[in-house]
DNA sequence: TTATTGTTACACTTCTGATAGAACAAATAT
DNA sequence: ATATTTGTTCTATCAGAAGTGTAACAATAA
């Protein structure tokens, strides 16, 4: 999986992390069970210091998408907590489309997006 | 137009400001042409510093969204430059649909929620 | 034992968010 | 014309977050 550091972004860098590691684990680029590298060698390989490693590795196990072992940074998608999800999800899509809609971008074509990231992302299998 | 601030929320204050008013502006509660309280008198209503509120209008009006004069906060829906839009929609959408298929919402169901909020928001008029 | 793991603690710098007071030019109201 | 209100800008302060750095710890694996 390809992880990649935009440094002149105004995004922090460990939720650069934590973003493209939840879309590695919708596309199943990363699968459940799998282990992702340790936050040394993830650090020296970005060129990054290891706390922000580590702390985008303890955001995404408090928000339940990873389970930590000692030597392994395991991967798990627990906690589907399906009812918190939606009104998060709801809460955060509200936005996206209110800004889509004050620049012209109609229903179908906010659908059709949608559509088509899940399509990329491959919900089959 | 009710505008409120959760002073509990790890959201920055101007970042909740300019996303109600945004949304504000996607169901028409304002409408083009429509003034804003001035940051004066919104800062006092609201219990913040006038500053903070003038940072919500000056971020909206780099955005795009709004236009100021001297005595009136005009609310402009200019520079639709939807290519742009669709670029920036699409990649906030990546995310918001990465953590909703690790959560287990299915495409219909995320569907049906963009479907909903168009419908809330009032796309016909 | 030795090396590597996640984790924690402390320190330091830089940047942002928020508040505050003051002042400015332009526009409105009286 | 005078006084007020507008957005805007400047300086300043404070708290907190982001990022880096060094060091150490307990648990695990080689």
């Amino acid at each position: 999986m390809l992880l990649k550091i935009d440094f002149n972004s105004d995004e922090a860098i460990y939720m650069q992390l934590r973003n493209q590691i939840i879309v590695g684990i919708a596309t199943s680029e990363i699968r459940d069970g799998e282990s992702l590298p340790s936050v040394r060698d993830l650090a020296e390989t970005l060129g990054i210091n290891m706390h922000t490693v580590n702390k985008s590795y303890a955001l995404l196990r408090q928000e339940g998408y990873l389970k930590l072992d000692r030597r392994r940074g395991a991967v798990v998608s627990v906690s589907p907590d399906k009812m918190r999800a939606t009104m998060e999800m709801l809460e955060e899509m509200k936005v996206v489309v209110a800004k889509g809609i004050c620049r012209g971008i109609t229903r179908e074509e906010a659908l059709q997006m949608v559509d088509e990231i899940y399509r990329y992302y491959g919900t089959e299998e």
